[in-house]
DNA sequence: CAGTGAGCGAGCTTCCGCTTGACTT
């Protein structure tokens, strides 16, 4: 037997059939083995390394330790046992830089003790696999680098990115070479529409007549000057943009209207010029991954992730009846549009029957982007023949949706030119002297070609048969029946949808077909990117994080970043390059005279110049700063220095693009009215009022605004509580707090109920329990409260498990303590947990007081946290920023702990 | 940006690209 390994199981299935039984084809499932995702991941034999968060000892050689996937091992397991009994194995994963790298990490882990080989086909054919059964190769090693490079850069990238974020906007956030480019480009494309100046624009529209038709015309230029249209104006500033040179008119409502008046006056017009042009239109290119997501977005409205799964179902097959599932497009994660030979001529056959031979082109497609791997083929049916209808039956909606969509493409890239004849009519009118000249424009289809396949057929605009010399006018062969003025304003750019964000990205070579979708998930789950309807825009905090790295890491999510470097791991795979060289200039630098830093300098050179977020909004007419700065539960505007009636939560929904300064100072302007309050307390005849606070939303009553005589009452509101959905009832029930349940039997003291920082709970007596998760306030009863104040305090405290006595020659006493996270050893400044497996009791005072000489070190370097953003008070002097450094110890690399590295 | 009642050692979070898992009442 011969085992061949392949990346997908659908694919082992199929080329199992066209091997034979001398032959077992099994699946990798992708790769098999990764850098560790988490500390926890790490082989215990590093975990103490300086770089062991990283996998990548960067300063031997970027040496990478990769772990078997989770996921992998019971398959590999299998693997393993298959080679054992295998005669040969043929690696035959796919032909671009990661399958190379699959294969090679297959033979890292399997280490087969037979002949191996590595073979690759693009078409999944009976004869392209047995051609390249016959021409097996061994494993490019340049390649395999070339992509362990890709991958240890952007574990770099990552890894070294994304703490920056979470010390200076907020833990648990991300950066990555793709994602914060994804979302740099959301954020700018509502940067440009937030700038973005209306334009208004006139012109003149005529309605013709002639042959018992109707027609329009529009003014195109007075005396020669062209009218000005949308794309003459500056999106920024809303000012018409043409060269000197160019003699063009703006026309405003007035003189569009004089213009139409004159012209009406001014019958009989004439046809001064007809212009017919015969011109082809191509189909496009069969669907890759991008454009397929573009267009199912846009004809079915599936979101990327959405068109994926289904296209998956579609790619593994369904049963067509005759008991055996059959794929029936080819692989949906592809970059190329090649067809295959057997498909190029199966169109033809398609086609031939069912619109006949002149509509049949054969075409071949060549891949345009240069980051394009071309493992694959275009995504096609994998037989033509097999038309949507007839498939009706055995697929759902979507799934059929999806199919006529990639049938059709590919049918459409197989089919000839459509020609079309344009025709443009233009009539000439002296209006008051000046002469306007109207056009008509017409086209009719002479050949539908590939248009026959177009779901919504082209508009066809048939114009009457006219000659230059007409006359139009009253009883005249072309009637003039109406002109009139037309006002039009240009729009701003419209917001990325996720598709049409795959697409962009797939343009600039960022990302692969595998990525897409996921990226697209991971920037909404981080919350740096919302949708609104179908269209993407950035919340506050993605905008606040693309400032933050564009400012201070702008090179790295440059446009052009990944372009930059796929050059170079093309030359590490034509080995022209060394990649250790390059891994070393990206994350050390490169000469000190050169001026190029690496990252790793580059962050620590960075980090104290980094200011806590703030989004510029504008300047109040006062010259006031206004700014959003992210709150603790939601992004808040802020006037100046802020502090009361200069401070407002920004309602939900309300994007960066229309707040603009006077919306701002609306805001503002509202939220000192916000004081109009809900209603009024029955009980004590004062108001009741919602605001947003910076510890999320709560309620008041009584004594707004003049800040002396007593605090008001108030209570919080649960998180995520939208504010304009609280009534007086509501607010009413959460002032009821703290609210007495009844008296302990015992102490004879009340018991409360109350919603407090740590979430809700019940007291009593200076003593307090919390409530459960998801329990309310309000289901709370003395019975329920008792019962909580009966259990013992929760301990979370730490106990003392053993003193050790004081360290030898000091006074100071070692500790060992159980705790939170388990039992750790303490000299009182520094802690150590034990490891794992260890007896806290066998704990001697040498294991001990090296355990905390190892915590000591490891103790966070650079800039202390800094405060709160909000910790400050107004009173405070505003420019705490700076950052504090400790004197820190000097630490050095610990000559001590040295492992043997290879 | 308001305000109510605990406590302690933190360690973790994060990247991009390949692929589909699926043991039981």
């Amino acid at each position: 037997m011969k085992l061949v390994i392949v990346e997908s199981p659908a694919k082992a299935q199929t080329i199992g059939k066209f091997l034979g039984p001398n032959y077992k084809v099994v699946a990798s499932y992708g790769h098999i083995r990764d850098l560790p995702k988490s500390a926890d991941e790490v082989p215990e034999e590093y975990k103490s390394e300086p770089w062991a968060r990283l996998a990548v000892d960067v300063d031997h050689g970027f040496r990478a330790v990769y772990v078997v996937q989770k996921e992998s091992k019971k398959n590999l397991a299998e693997l393993k046992k298959l080679c054992k009994e295998a005669e040969e194995v043929i690696l035959a994963t796919d032909e671009d830089r990661e399958g190379e790298s699959i294969s090679w990490h297959l033979l890292e882990v399997l280490k087969p003790k037979v002949p191996v080989s590595r073979i690759a086909f693009h078409e999944i054919t009976k004869t392209a696999i047995e051609q390249a059964v016959a021409s097996p190769r061994q494993v490019n090693d340049q390649l395999v680098r070339a992509q362990e490079t890709r991958r240890i850069l952007d574990r770099l990238f990552g890894y070294e990115l994304s703490p920056v974020l979470w010390k200076r906007v907020r833990t648990g956030l991300s950066a990555g070479r793709v994602q914060s480019v994804a979302v740099r480009l959301v954020v700018e494309r509502e940067e440009d529409r937030r700038a973005f100046h209306r334009a208004e624009y006139w012109d003149v529209e005529a309605t013709l007549a002639a042959d018992g038709k109707e027609f329009g015309a529009d003014l195109v230029s007075l005396d020669d000057k062209r009218v000005a249209e949308g794309k003459d104006f500056d999106a920024a500033t809303g000012l018409l943009k043409v060269s000197a040179e160019e003699r063009v008119v703006w026309l405003d409502s007035d003189s569009a209207g004089e213009v139409a008046r004159a012209s009406l006056a001014a019958v009989p017009w004439r046809v001064s010029t007809v212009d017919q042009k015969e011109t082809r239109q191509r189909p496009q290119p069969p669907f890759i991954t991008s454009t397929l997501q573009q267009a199912a977005s846009s004809a079915c409205g599936f979101s990327p992730r959405r068109t994926m799964e289904i296209a998956q179902r579609l790619y593994e097959g369904v049963d067509l009846g005759e008991g055996e599932r059959e794929g029936l497009i080819t692989y949906m994660r592809t970059d190329s549009v090649v067809l295959s030979e057997r498909a190029l001529a199966e169109a033809g056959e398609v086609i031939s029957n069912l619109f006949g031979e002149r509509y049949h082109t054969r075409r071949q497609y060549t891949t345009k982007s240069r980051m394009a791997q071309e493992a694959h083929e275009a995504i096609r049916p994998t037989h033509l023949a097999r038309t949507p209808e007839s498939l009706a039956r055995y697929l759902n909606p979507d799934e059929l949706k999806l199919y006529r969509l990639v049938w059709n493409r590919a049918i459409a890239s197989q089919m000839s030119d459509a020609e079309l004849q344009k025709t443009t009519i233009d009539f000439e009118a002296n209006a008051a002297g000046q002469r306007a000249l109207y056009r008509a424009s017409g086209m009719v289809i002479t050949f539908a070609g590939f248009l026959r396949m177009q779901e919504s057929q082209q508009k066809e605009a048939q114009l009457p048969a006219l000659t230059p010399g007409m006359p139009v006018g009253p009883g005249q062969p072309v009637a003039l029946k109406t002109v009139e003025p037309a006002g039009h304003e240009t729009q701003p750019p419209a917001r990325y949808t996720e598709a049409s964000l795959v697409r962009r990205l797939e343009e600039e070579g960022i990302g692969r077909p595998s990525t897409y979708a996921p990226t697209i998930s991971i920037i909404q789950l981080r919350g740096y990117v919302e949708r609104v309807g179908q269209a993407l825009a950035p919340s506050y905090l993605g905008i606040a994080v693309t400032i933050l790295l564009r400012g201070h890491f702008a090179e790295y999510v440059d446009l052009g970043f990944t372009a930059q470097m796929e050059e170079v791991l093309d030359e590490i795979a034509e080995g022209t390059r060394e990649w250790a060289d390059f891994l070393t200039r990206f994350y050390h630098g490169g000469l000190e005279s050169t001026g190029e830093k690496g990252l790793k300098p580059r962050i620590a050179a960075e980090l104290g110049n980094i200011e806590y977020p703030a989004i510029p909004v504008g300047t109040t007419p006062e010259g006031q700063t206004l700014i959003v700065r992210l709150g603790r539960s939601a992004p808040f505007l802020q006037r100046g220095e802020g502090g009361e009636g200069n401070v407002v939560s920004i309602p939900k929904g309300l994007f960066y693009d229309e707040l603009l300064v006077e919306k701002a100072l609306g805001l503002l302007e509202a939220s000192s009215k916000a004081a109009e309050g809900l209603g009024v307390d029955p009980k004590t005849d004062l108001p009741v009022y919602a605001f947003v606070g910076p510890y999320g939303p709560y309620v008041q009553l009584g004594g707004n605004g003049d800040g002396k005589g007593p605090k008001p009452k108030r209570a919080s509101l649960p998180k995520g509580t939208v504010i304009e959905s609280v009534t007086l009832a509501v607010a009413l029930n959460y002032l009821s707090m703290p609210r007495v349940l009844g008296e302990h039997p015992e102490k004879a003291k009340p018991v409360v109920v109350n919603i407090g920082r740590f979430g809700p709970y019940v007291g009593c007596d200076g003593e307090f329990r919390s409530l459960e998760k998801g329990e309310s306030v309000f289901g709370v009863t003395l019975e329920r409260a008792m019962a909580l104040l009966n259990q013992p305090k929760p301990s979370g405290a730490k106990k003392l498990v053993k003193n050790l006595g004081n360290a030898p020659g000091t006074e100071t006493a070692i500790d060992v303590y159980e705790g939170r996270y388990g039992p750790y050893v303490t000299d009182g400044k520094v802690n150590a947990t034990l490891p794992k497996l260890s007896d806290p009791m066998q704990v001697t005072m040498e294991e001990a007081l090296a355990l905390i000489a190892i915590a000591a070190e490891k103790k966070p370097s650079g800039p202390k946290r800094r405060s709160a953003p909000f910790k400050k008070t107004a009173a405070a002097p505003k420019k705490k920023a700076a950052v504090k450094k400790k004197p820190a110890a000097t630490k050095k690399k610990p000559a001590a702990k040295k492992k043997p590295s290879a």
